[in-house]
DNA sequence: TTGTAGGCGTTATCAG
DNA sequence: CTGATAACGCCTACAA
């Protein structure tokens, strides 16, 4: 490997000269710069940043460790945030993924420090309560898509879950539906309670009554291996003999199974019902027709906005306590379309 | 941070002692040994890799270069199965994204080489041909779910899109399907080509004529930026008076259109038409009811494997025209199934 | 079995 | 503006 003190050769000057003009220090010749410039690209020499670290005693690299990074795979997407971050701040990424494995999850943390890397996004591919076992080692780290558990002090960055199904039903209400399903999703994922409690507020808020809701519980047990009730639920609600005319689902996925059963009973979408899912998971909202109403998580602003968070901390400007919310956002589409256009142009034909 | 020398202090020995427990190397009293770990324990002494691989000049790091993250989500099992074999052989991954950005990927090897990461992983997210803009950087590296445009020497290892097609085929032509649609992907993809053609082949193998099949182009343009006419295509197809009783899709998202437009047009599947795709997209192939057949892709173990490849390679051991293709197996669902039986079946009732 | 000297590639310090 | 010299944390070589 070509060093520096090759390059000082080459270009007939000390190897700290070389070193000003590749960190770009003030205080030399132009001419000497570009001596230098020349002999750097003649022998192709790249800075050992290994070397550089042992001194400067930051590497510059971040670490991101994730759980389960198949179970809902655009959360990729949060990866992606911080990889782009990372590009534009002169940062490398070094990825672990710890399968929800505790004892391997210790030895990232344990190897990410023999490396010294300068901060860890805890990423959880799911919303979800977490508690890093990172045992003795200190790395400041941020927990994205992820809350601390009860008593441990780590900042974190969350979508709001909340906020955006309120929004979404609030949508729903606004095109005047007035009976309206729900089926939930796992009730083990902290996004399921935020979403279903929204749901009831909100249409609390809109004038509906308990009697004009009916809740079902699309799926049970431990989260990536669920017992799966969706299409069954949702044929149910659909066949009731007072069905109602918007159904909402805890995810994408679960929108997925309603439109087939809606299909199946032979009911068009939005016309005879209305249905809608939550994560903008684009593979199914885009790929239903008519594509589907939903709420757009947004995980690679997670990634972006958590590495910042990262960033600051170990600059020493963050705060151990910082709680970052971002906003989901209704993806309005033509799975509800509104009705009364709809009936209009119905009436035409 | 603490360093070597600060354990050498505690436990009152040299060094040099010390690196020799921690690299267990022989010729240390276990009395000597105990006291070494327990200032180790007790300091939370762990080893600064980046100064060890300046002297070794391995880093047991290995980086993983991907191209569009968000385009196929399930590919990121490629990311998975390399981050698995890291771990089972004491390495450590990085991770940069580019996007499709030659001027990015330049600048990746570059911030790789920097790092004197040992090898790459060059994977692509979709099956393709690659042209790798290394520059002038020399780093090991071998191609993952894709393939060398001519001239480039690097090694590879690929699905066997053409033979999971062709069983694939021969599923439905055993099953007695005999005039059978096929909707194309987007033909700039590698594996559109080589699964047509090996659809065209099992057909003409099984005893079926041109006239037996209808190809359809289900999309075209810029990859990740297609204009999709899956579902009209799908609509299409299945309204034609002489309607094929099967019909292939592409992938499974294309297969997801296809669902629908069966539905909606009151199709029952498998019973009145069988549905199959590709790719084993699970949050598609799972998630419709019946469930898809479908072909899977072996994600996690070309990312397994080429990291294997990839570790031989650095130890010398490789070669740079090795091109390995894994099989891509037919996995049997619902969508598929024995419509004798189901006759059978409904003959019962 | 253990310790010392020196060097890996880089940057900090300070002198010139 | 430039260059010695030392130091970072670790390991190799050799000596004790």
């Amino acid at each position: 490997m070509v060093s520096i003190k090759d390059v000082a050769r080459v270009a007939g000057v000390s190897d700290k000269t070389v070193s000003r003009v590749v960190n770009r220090e003030p205080n030399v010749t132009p001419d000497t710069i570009e001596r230098v410039q020349l002999a750097i690209a003649d022998l192709g020499y790249i800075p050992n940043l290994a070397a550089r670290s042992i001194r400067s005693s930051r590497t510059n690299i971040i670490g991101i460790i994730t759980d389960f990074i198949s179970t809902t795979p655009y959360s990729g997407d949060i990866v992606r945030g911080v990889q782009d971050w990372a590009v534009a701040h002169g940062r490398t990424v070094l990825l672990a993924n710890t399968g929800g494995d505790a004892e391997r999850e210790g030895d990232v943390w344990r190897t990410f420090k023999a490396h010294r890397i300068d901060g860890v996004l805890y990423v959880a591919m799911y919303h979800r309560v977490v508690m890093p076992t990172a045992g003795e080692v200190k790395i400041p780290a941020v927990l994205v898509n992820s809350h601390p558990e009860d008593g441990l002090a780590y900042p974190s960055i969350e979508p709001d879950d909340y906020g955006g199904s309120y929004d979404l039903t609030r949508h729903l209400i606004a095109l005047g539906h007035r009976r309206i399903g729900y089926i939930r999703l796992n009730p083990l994922l902290l996004g399921a309670n935020q979403r279903l409690e929204a749901f009831l507020a909100a249409a609390k808020a809109g004038g509906l009554s308990d009697s004009d809701l009916i809740i079902r519980l699309g799926m049970e047990g431990p989260i990536g291996h669920e017992t799966n009730y969706v299409y069954r639920e949702a044929l149910d609600v659909l066949s009731l003999p007072d069905r109602p005319t918007a159904l909402v689902c805890g995810n994408d996925e679960m929108a997925l199974q309603a439109y087939l059963a809606a299909l199946s009973l032979g009911l068009r979408i939005p016309d005879d019902v209305t249905i809608v899912g939550f994560d903008d998971f684009r593979t199914v909202s885009l790929g239903l027709k008519p594509e589907l109403t939903t709420v757009a998580l947004p995980y690679y602003d997670l990634g972006w906005q958590g590495a910042d968070m990262l960033d600051k901390l170990v600059q020493g400007k963050g705060s151990e306590s910082e709680r970052r919310v971002l906003n989901c956002a209704v993806v309005p589409r033509g799975s509800s379309a509104d009705r009364s256009s709809i009936l209009e142009h119905s009436n035409l034909g």
